[in-house]
RNA sequence: GGCGCCGUACCCAAGUGGUAAGGGAGCAGUCUGCAAAACUGCGAUGCAGCGGUUCGAACCCGCUCGGCGCCUCCA
């Protein structure tokens, strides 16, 4: 049974939703104005891996993922750019499914756009007018946080205190400084779409409330997001949506900590972000293997937790694959005709109860990651007593599927160290070229030409020769692995 | 000023009341022509510090120190 920690209560609670054998789950996606860094990774990871799971533990889950393509950073980029908010919004989404793609993060069920819903953003923002719980001046509508009794639940905070804090230049026309823009009118060249207040667009936080009602209905299992947007975000959607509905909002928040660089939060406003794409370029490795590495690093901390990105930590995590896959390598090999079976399938049981644990205690991928190291372990120690094909098989299959729901282990072969050219290392964002391509330095053929050599002069007994030639392909990233038979394996 | 998070070995990182998982690096050994991989062994008498509660604390409480976040757009 899944227990998740909830933002709203403080607790780890069991996951207990509302349609028996369903979940529903909002999560609040990017603002389409810019490239993805390793921060909105990790969010959009955490979140793919909460659906994966769930869907491994047997729930029907619909999983709906927004992107905000309309506010106020759009239009400046679309001005800076001399482009439509359109040609903007296009660029990003699709850059968006690129990058996510090679992280291997899923399409959610649905992933609504702002702009296509607002006729829900109006209506919504209608109720509210309608209720008393928000105010019309000059074009705008405000939503009145004093009066939705409830404001501050969340984020656990008080009117009173965030009224002392607050550093912005209130706007005299609001009520409070902490009521906040359900509509703003539009200045000319804005975009703006027609409503009872004259021309305008839709405020930020409304658009999420609109759209998971549209699409979850008024009352849902989870949402989710980044620490940030607990508050205000967060907090402002639970007071737009109950305040309009009267009922229970979204059961369980579920927020992912930050990814930071050198103990500090890493984040546009501060200048030190890493694009996900960037990450790519600069890796030396093929996209497919980049991607499994990044996504085994964000996975390596409890998702509730800071994350430090570095160099350090990506070549940590591809030395922890690395190992997986040398193993998947020998178990493809053809097996003896040993008697193995049970000590098998207790390894496989063993690894089953302890990965189910760890992710059902709150998504903890560290210790799952650390049940699938001792079945590792395991099934080494099976090998090195002699494994049948069929177990060769079976084990591989195993960490396929439990792999599956951390999104590891999926390729058919870890060409690890073909070395790809490193692109131009410090690209500009702007200047950005499309995908690196991957060329292995040697073919297969001419590898296997190399090794067939090296075994005659090994027969020879030429070991002089015969380790030149290992240090010669070592020198192109092609390791030599003698097998006890005499003949040996290879790998990139 | 208010709210909150974090501090576990050389590094990363679990553990949230029952006597310190796992990985990486390192060292030693087995195997090997040598390597590589794998396997075996070694490695925190202690969990930032100091008090307190308890039969028992890394875990609970209090204080202190250090790092960070939110309260403004932010995953």
């Amino acid at each position: 049974m899944l227990k998740i920690y909830n933002t709203l209560t403080g607790k780890k609670e069991p996951f207990e939703p509302i349609v028996p054998n369903t979940a529903r789950m909002y999560v609040c996606g990017v603002t389409v104005y810019d490239y993805c860094h390793i921060g909105h990774a990790r969010s959009a990871l955490v979140f793919d891996v909460l659906r994966r799971y769930l869907e491994y533990s047997g729930y029907a889950v619909t999983f709906v993922k927004n992107f905000t393509d309309v506010d106020d950073k759009i239009i400046k980029r679309a001005l800076e750019q001399g482009v439509s908010c359109d040609a903007v919004t296009a660029k990003y989404i699709q850059a968006y499914h690129e990058d996510m793609g090679k992280l291997g993060i899923r399409a959610a069920t649905e992933e609504p756009k702002a702009t296509e819903h607002i006729t829900d953003i109006i209506q919504l923002t209608e109720r509210l007018v309608a209720k008393g719980l928000a105010y019309v001046v000059a074009g705008d509508v405000y939503f009145e946080v004093s009066k939705y009794p409830e404001y501050g639940r969340l984020s656990k905070r008080r009117l009173e205190d965030l009224q002392a804090g607050a550093r912005v230049e209130v706007d005299e026309r609001k009520h409070h400084a902490m009521d906040f823009a359900l509509w703003k009118s539009s200045k000319p060249g804005e975009p703006a779409w027609e409503s009872l207040w004259g021309p305008g667009r839709p405020g930020w936080h409304i658009e999420c409330s609109a759209m998971s009602i549209r699409h979850l209905g008024e009352t849902f299992d989870i949402h989710g997001g980044g620490m940030d947007l607990i508050f205000p975000h967060h907090e402002n959607e639970i007071a737009q949506s109950c305040g309009a509905t009267g009922k229970e909002f979204a059961r369980y928040w579920v927020h992912n900590g930050f990814v930071q660089i050198n103990k500090e939060k890493m984040s546009k406003s501060l200048g030190n972000f890493f694009t996900i794409r960037e990450i790519f370029e600069k890796s030396e490795w093929p996209e497919d293997v980049t991607g499994e590495i990044l996504r085994c690093f964000l996975l390596s901390t409890h998702y509730h937790g800071p994350l430090d990105f570095s160099d350090q930590a990506l070549k940590e995590a591809k030395s922890a694959l690395n190992g997986f896959y040398d193993l998947f390598g020998r178990l493809g090999e053809p097996g003896g005709k040993a008697i193995v079976g049970q000590g098998l399938d207790q390894a496989l049981d063993r690894c089953r109860a302890a990965f189910m644990s760890a992710m059902d205690d709150d998504l903890n991928t560290p210790m799952a990651i650390a049940s699938l190291q001792a079945l590792r372990s395991d099934v080494n120690k099976l090998l090195a007593v002699g494994l049948s094909t069929e177990g060769r098989q079976t084990a591989r299959q195993a960490f396929r599927s439990f792999g599956a729901v951390l999104g590891l282990f999926q390729l058919d072969r870890w060409d690890f160290n073909v070395r790809v050219e490193p692109k131009a290392a410090h690209l500009a964002l702007a200047t950005f070229a499309p995908t690196v391509t991957v060329e292995p330095v040697m073919t297969d053929v001419q590898i296997e030409t190399k090794l067939a050599e090296r075994i005659d002069a090994k027969k020879c007994k030429d070991f002089k020769r015969a380790d030149v030639i290992r240090e010669e392909l070592k020198s192109l990233g092609i390791t030599i692995e003698d097998k006890p038979d005499g003949t040996s394996r290879w790998k990139r």
